[in-house]
Order: structure tokens, then C-alpha cells, then sequence
DNA sequence: AGAACAATTGAAGGATTGTTCAATTGAGCA
DNA sequence: TGCTCAATTGAACAATCCTTCAATTGTTCT
């Protein structure tokens, strides 16, 4: 079947919704930024980020997972301005980029224990 | 390398941080949760049912995709209780399950618009 | 009952993703 | 310089995910 030469049902509200929907670029922004926070491991780093600020082994001793592993996610979320890093001599400590991450965190977790099922 | 028994740098950072970290099952919930939002095709229904209800077909239209693919992506959202449905008749109706999501999606879109880079 | 239509469902295929392993970088210190 | 340690990086593999295709369900109407 093709992707869509069907008649829609209600061409007003398809028109209607058609002019609110946001721009491209913003749509993709927007799902990045969900895929990032979309990962266990990523969203532990996350909370712990939201206590202290720790550098990666520490962050792979607190998840029990190898130091690799919890690099290759950190500098995903270093990419997505999640996250930001400071050296001071060997050590790279991480913090927390934006304090907004953790409102939008907290809120999606009160949304989750609400909803409950 | 094993997952990690090397010892911690910070010990106590490491200590203090472990007693914050939510539970297993709290973790699971949220990032389950982003998970669903970080697909452009559902970000883009949830943008869609948030002006207003549609039926599966019409969100075909508008997203330029088949039915098939639309459909499986609301049934995902259904599962996370993003979304409901409502039948009558022939066709069956889709509309936000909780405004919550959206307060959330503008929320990130005013961080990713702010970060811009 | 049978045709037409909206929508769902399951299986399959290709693309994306997260972890592992090995090698490398960068900093401190003997 | 050479050694050690923290951390990053790239390649590879397994697992997961999204779309497509074909078949099916559920409803309305004749």
C-alpha cells in the first residue's frame, strides 16, 4: 500500500492541525533529546549527576558497568549539552549541563508513579 | 576488562550518591517512558493530538505514512498510556491520554531551543 | 450474507543502538 | 624517558526498533 493517496476522513482537521505542527528541525531536536534520556544508563548518570558531581570510573563503580561503557554514553549526552566535563589532572569530573534536565526528569517520574497501572 | 573491580576514586561520593539513586523499577518506568518520545513519528502524532482528536487514517495523511505504521506506533502509545482511543462506528478516535506529556514535550522544546547551539 | 472501509496484527527485513574488547590519549610522577 | 592510571576512541557483534507487506478484525450498509 502506498504511504497515504486515501481521502482523509475530516480534511478540516487534518488542515487545522497541519498549521500547528512545528517546524521540521524543531521535531528532530525535540526526539534527540528524548532518544538520549530513552536509556537506562543514561538516565542513572543522570540522577547521579543530580547529587554530585563524579568522574567516569566512579560513575562506572556506582553502575557496576566498565569504564567504556559508561563513556561512550557520557559523550553522548556531552553532545546533546546534557552533561558537561572539567579535567583536573587525571580525573574528568561530570556535572549536570542544565538544572532544566532534571525538572523535565522529575516531572515525566511523578507522571510515571501517577499514572501506575 | 571486568565490569568493575577497580576501586572508586571517591569513595564516599560514590557511597552518598548510591543511597539517592530511585529504585530499579522507578528507572525502568521513566526511561520506557522517553523512550516512546524519542521517535519522530510519534513525537509528531503526540503534536498532532495535542490541537485536537484524530483518527488513525486522517494521522496517516497528515504524517505522509501508511496506516499500518501509524497504527503500530499508537499502539505503543497506548501501552504507555500516552495516548487513547475511542471508537464509533467504523473509526476509532485518538486523543492525548494526559495533558501532562505535553507540559513535558514543551518543556523540552524550550530547552532544546535555548541550548540552540 | 456479502461488499466496502477503517484499523489492527504478525512476520520479516534493514537500520539503529549499546556494550565489549583492544588500542590510544593525556596527565602525573619516579 | 618510562611507568602508571584515568579516560577516550574505534571496530565489531548482538539486540532492539521501525517500517513494510499481507492477512485479519470489526463495523456499516445493501
Amino acid at each position: 500500500m502506498r504511504k497515504s493517496d486515501c481521502q482523509p476522513l475530516f480534511p478540516e482537521v487534518v488542515d487545522a492541525v497541519q498549521n500547528t505542527m512545528p517546524r521540521d528541525t524543531d521535531i528532530e531536536k525535540v526526539t534527540s533529546f528524548f532518544k538520549v534520556l530513552g536509556d537506562q544508563t543514561r538516565i542513572r548518570i543522570l540522577f547521579a549527576l543530580k547529587e554530585k558531581e563524579m568522574c567516569a570510573g566512579d560513575i562506572a563503580v556506582l553502575l557496576n558497568m566498565t569504564k567504556s561503557a559508561v563513556s561512550h554514553q557520557l559523550a553522548v549526552m556531552r553532545n546533546m549539552h546534557q552533561v558537561r566535563s572539567r579535567r583536573e589532572g587525571k580525573n574528568i569530573f561530570y556535572s549536570l549541563d542544565d538544572q532544566h534536565i532534571v525538572d523535565i526528569i522529575e516531572e515525566a517520574l511523578i507522571h510515571m508513579t501517577h499514572v501506575d497501572e
